[in-house]
DNA sequence: ATTATTTTGTAGCGTTCGTTCCAGAATTAT
DNA sequence: ATAATTCTGGAACGAACGCTACAAAATAAT
């Protein structure tokens, strides 16, 4: 009953995702996300609302595509201590690899956008707090398994491992230094397998 | 010989971080800055060249006030490996005190402005070198002291510090929580008070 | 007092911003 | 075919952007 959408709707959200997450929110015009779209302003607009309603389907995509299909792939293939070193050791060989120094979209959009604006601001925070989930079971599922020490705290750990995180990706948009992200990340891998610490 | 400044430049500068710190660079317009300083446009013009000259000029002002006093205050009241805890500690009292979560002027820039100003990159990575300095000259300052365990290794240490100082900062924005950052800082600083870890 | 120099407020430059409008093209149901 | 509906490119909206021009105001040296 009516003309149909000239372009794949996915793969827009993907090439704005690829604007928003080079440039920022702030920096990146709707006419910049039309064009790497390869839709004018009036498709979009038509098809999205406005910049901000694109930019948290933009979020929603990210999330999907790149930190939950990582927690997925690496939960299924790994056993539950193996799959959390093997997730922070992706993190450094990619910010390693991201010649450009894009980082993590959902860590920018951290620091960015979310202080600014309270509805992104949770969403943000919602996705963060799934990876910390992902730490968090994994750390639990490793201890019954015995292969992290008896007594880690899987609390205390999953929110180390997070920040850890964070900071390897802010880091890693300025100084993207093989041996200094390694240096970030393994103190936090040996918290999942040093010996049980004495307690004084 | 000529008219003098109606205000005072380094209060004005000190404005002017306020601003960028809370905005952000590209969401701080020049009329913003002016009106914060209490100046208009010409004056700033003629007073700082344009945005991005001043921007580089606030970074310099941000990194004295706040970084660098912090460092030399704690250094001169804390023997060194006192000070590093402090330091943290009090990065984490400071991001919970922080009501509107400006974070730290130094760790936005490093995601927001550093990827896309090549010299205000190599800025933001020589202000943060600094503060890993601190970390590494107290670490080998309280190994010869004995505070630390003797085979502490000062340069991954003092990686580690580093990141997980980004990653508490970049956290706090999102997530301004006691218990979460506290259990960011927790294990890097056991790092510093550990027994010596068995070699497998 | 005059002159030389710098700062200041105001106005405005051209550009770009996010967004909307609209006429025409494209599609399905009738 | 006709009608109903949706999508599309292009033009344009008012507002805001970074920045500059300019003349008046203010100072210090002469």
């Amino acid at each position: 009953m009516a003309r149909l959408k000239a372009f794949d709707e996915e793969s827009a959200v993907d090439a704005a995702v690829d604007c928003f997450w080079w440039r920022g929110y702030a920096a990146t015009s709707v006419r910049d996300l039309g064009e790497a779209m390869g839709i004018g302003g009036a498709s979009l607009y038509n098809a999205f609302g406005d910049k901000r309603a694109l930019f948290v389907r933009c979020l929603e995509r990210y999330a999907n595509r790149s930190s939950r299909e990582r927690m997925a792939r690496l939960e299924e293939k790994h056993p539950p201590g193996e799959a959390i070193r093997a997730f922070l050791t992706e993190i450094v060989e990619r910010s390693l690899k991201d010649r450009d120094c894009k980082g993590c979209l959902l860590v920018n959009s951290a620091l960015d956008v979310a202080p600014h604006d309270e509805a992104i601001g949770a969403a943000v925070a919602a996705y963060l707090d799934e990876i910390r989930a992902f730490f968090r079971r994994n750390i639990v599922a490793a201890r019954r398994a015995g292969t992290v020490p008896r007594g880690i705290d899987a609390e205390a750990a999953s929110g180390h491992l997070l920040g850890v995180l964070m900071g390897i990706r802010a880091l890693a948009r300025v100084k993207p230094e093989r041996k200094l992200l390694e240096s970030v990340a393994r103190p936090a891998l040996a918290l999942l397998d040093s010996a049980p610490r004495k307690l004084h």
